[in-house]
DNA sequence: TTAATATTTAGATATTTATCTAAATAACTA
DNA sequence: TAGTTATTTAGATAAATATCTAAATATTAA
């Protein structure tokens, strides 16, 4: 939960995740929607890969992100159990 | 979003949560739970008001903090919306 | 094989954050 | 009123984080 919780904590890797969640994207086409250097860009989907938000696979020099909405379902029970 | 992601991006202040999800507490109450500070859990607990996840109420020389879970409503969206 | 393109890694830096102790404020009680 | 208790504020510090540029790695294409 705590890498969860990390990765959503930015305003940046959320904007990333609504991104992927239209459709996959490679890092290139990421960054482009951004003013931000490719470098942090990458390090951003590095946190969200570690929180399993997202997943990467390469396809030729590229490679591409996707969303995994699995993870969200913990986040979902969590807050669940709040509102009791 | 910004200020309840930063408020839940910590484990002590998601404990807290927990806690008063059972029953509202004062912050000494609150403090004797952790190994911290009462300074910091006071921070803490600062960080959750402005976030809105938790209310606070003098009453007399205490100070009663109560969870709002109506905030997570925005939260639960969010999340619900990623999911399609 | 060399050049070009895509992405990540490394290293540096400025900002944010979690924590502490000490001091200030507020409210009760003798 | 003076002392005690509850909480917050102030100021300091160490660790984490977001960002950058430069360099490294990997893949495609000429």
């Amino acid at each position: 939960m705590n890498s969860l919780f990390k990765a959503l904590n930015d305003e940046t890797r959320r904007q990333i995740v609504e991104l992927l969640k239209e459709k996959d994207m490679n890092a290139g086409e990421i960054s482009e929607r951004f003013n931000i250097s490719k470098p942090s860009i990458s390090h951003h989907l590095d946190i969200l890969r570690q929180a399993d938000l997202v997943t990467s696979e390469k396809k030729g020099q590229f490679v591409e992100y996707s969303l995994n909405t699995t993870i969200l379902e913990d986040l979902l029970n969590w807050i669940l159990t709040l509102k009791k």
